[in-house]
DNA sequence: TTAAAACTATGAACGTCATACACAGTACGT
DNA sequence: ACGTACTGTGTATGACGTTCATAGTTTTAA
C-alpha cells in the first residue's frame, strides 16, 4: 500500500520529493527560492503580478528557466498556497474549543495577510504537507471527543471554510489592509449605503430596511472581529452539542464500541 | 439620499440602468444576450472557455463589440455571477429553519451546478439585483426570530459562505459532475488513499489514522449530502441557540426595546 | 585523460488573449 | 436633407504562458 499510485509531479514536487540529479551541472535554483520568491510577489502586488517573468527574474534567471522546477503556473499556485502556511499551533493543553478557535482564526488571519489566496486555493483539496498537517492537528484537538473520524473531518472542513468565507467577506468589503486595488466599494459603510440607495424597498424590503437601520455605518464595526467571533460561535455551539449528543449515546447505548 | 453616489458603471448595468442612446443604429445586443451566451459557454467548457472572442463569436459579433456592453472582462465576470442566480424560493409559510436549510441548499447545487462560479464570486460582495434579493428573502425569514438586523446579516452570509465552502469542497474532490477537466484526484476514496499512502504516520497522526480507518471509502459516502446536512446543521443548531437566548433575554429584561 | 552522457539555463518563436483606436456605416433629430 | 451620435469592424499592440532547439556545464565511464 505504499505510493503504488503514480502521484501528480507538483504533489511530488511539494513533499521535497524532487528528483535529484547526479549528472550535469547543479541546479541554481530550488522550489523553496521560487516559491518564497512568488509569494513575496504576490503579498506585495496581488495576483497579477505573479508572473512567469516576474518571478524569474525576481531569482535571477530566464522566465523558461523555471520549468525545470514546475510543471505549469498553475502548479506553481497549488505550491504557493501550501507555502504560506505556517506550522500551525500545538493543542496539547487547551480544550478542543479553545484550541479549534485560535486554529480558526489563525487561518483567517493567514487569508487576510495574504489576500490573493482568497483567488487561489479553492480548487482541489489539499495535498501539500503544510496545509494536511493544519488538517492534522484540528483532528488531533478532536481526540477524546466521542466524534468519530468522518465527523471530525467535517469539523475541519467546516471550520476552515468559515475561515475563508470570513476572510472573503472582510477582504471584498474593504475592511482588511486596504489594498490600494481596484475595488470601488471602500468599508461597510459606504456599501450600506450605495445598497440603501441602491434597493426599491417594495422589492428587497428585510435587506432595504436592514440597509436603512445604520447597522453598516458602525465605521469599524461591521465585518470585524466581533462578527467573526460571532459566526465561529455558532459553529462551535453546533459541535458542542454535536459532541454532548454522542457523549451521552455512548453512555447509554453500548459499552465498547469503534469510536474512532 | 437617492443615489449621490456615482456607482461603478457596471453596477449601473446591472440594475438595466444602461444609457439607452436616442440617436443612431439600434444596439444589436443588450446585456442580458451577452451574459447567457457567457454563462452557456462556461457551463459547456469552464470558464477557460470564456473568452471575448469566445462570447462574441456566439451572439454573432466582433470581439471588440462587446465593450459596447462592459467595460471589460471582469466586468462581465461579475455580471455573470449574479446572472446564474435563479430567484429565490419565497419564505411565506416557512419556518425559518426549514427555508434557510432549503436556501442554503439551492445554493450550494447552483455552484455545482455551475462550478465556474467557484472561481468568481469570491472577490467583492454581491451588488446584482438577484444575489440582492437572495439575500433579502434570507433576512426575511429570520424576522420574528429578535435577531437583530447586524446577526441577521451575519446569519446569511455565514450560510452562503457555508454553501461556497462545500461546493468547493465537493467540486474540488470530484464528487460534482465529472466534469473532464484537470484535476488529477477523482473522488473521495482516491483521495483518501493517496493520502494514506503519503503521509507519515508519525508526522501526521492524527490525519492519518483517519484515512487508514478507511471514512472516504465510502464511494459516494463522503463528501456527499449526508455531510452536508452535517455541517449545516451544526450551523442551524447554533443559530438556534442564538434565537432561544434572546428570546428570553426579551422576554425578562426589557418591555419594549428596539428589536429590530 | 578523454569522451560520452546527463542535465542546466537561454533566447527566439508561437499562439492566445484583453484591450485601444481609428474608421465606416446607420438611424434619429432637426 | 444634413449633421450628429452612436454602432460594429479591422487592425494593432503588448503581455503572457509555454515549446523547442541550442549552447554550456558537470559528472560518469572508458
Amino acid at each position: 500500500m505504499e505510493q503504488e499510485r503514480p502521484l501528480p509531479s507538483v504533489v511530488e514536487r511539494m513533499w521535497g520529493r524532487e528528483p535529484v540529479p547526479r549528472r550535469g551541472p547543479r541546479p541554481r535554483l530550488d522550489l523553496a527560492t521560487i516559491t518564497t520568491a512568488a509569494i513575496e510577489i504576490a503579498d506585495a502586488e496581488g495576483l497579477g503580478g505573479v508572473s512567469m517573468a516576474s518571478v524569474a527574474s525576481r531569482v535571477g534567471v530566464a522566465a523558461t528557466a523555471l520549468y525545470r522546477y514546475i510543471g505549469s503556473k498553475d502548479d506553481l499556485l497549488t505550491i504557493m498556497a501550501d507555502g504560506v502556511a505556517p506550522p500551525p499551533p500545538e493543542p496539547e493543553g487547551r480544550s478542543w474549543r479553545d484550541y479549534l478557535a485560535l486554529w480558526t482564526r489563525i487561518q483567517r488571519d493567514l487569508l487576510l495577510e495574504h489576500a490573493w489566496l482568497l483567488s487561489v486555493g479553492r480548487l482541489s483539496p489539499p495535498l501539500g504537507p503544510r496545509r494536511l498537517l493544519w488538517f492534522d492537528r484540528a483532528l488531533a484537538a478532536l481526540d477524546g471527543t466521542g466524534l468519530d473520524h468522518g465527523e471530525k473531518i467535517n469539523v475541519a472542513s467546516t471550520l476552515t471554510g468559515y475561515a475563508l468565507t470570513d476572510a472573503a467577506l472582510v477582504h471584498g468589503i474593504g475592511g482588511g489592509a486596504p489594498q490600494p486595488e481596484e475595488h470601488a466599494i471602500g468599508g461597510a459603510a459606504e456599501y450600506g449605503e450605495v445598497l440603501a440607495g441602491l434597493l426599491d424597498p417594495a422589492a428587497y424590503p428585510a435587506l432595504s430596511a436592514a440597509m436603512r437601520s445604520g447597522v453598516m455605518r458602525g465605521a469599524e464595526g461591521w465585518v470585524e472581529d466581533e462578527d467573526f467571533v460571532f459566526g465561529l460561535n455558532l459553529l462551535l455551539d453546533g459541535i458542542e452539542a454535536l459532541i454532548g449528543r454522542r457523549a451521552s449515546e455512548e453512555r447509554s447505548c453500548c459499552g465498547e464500541g469503534v469510536p474512532e
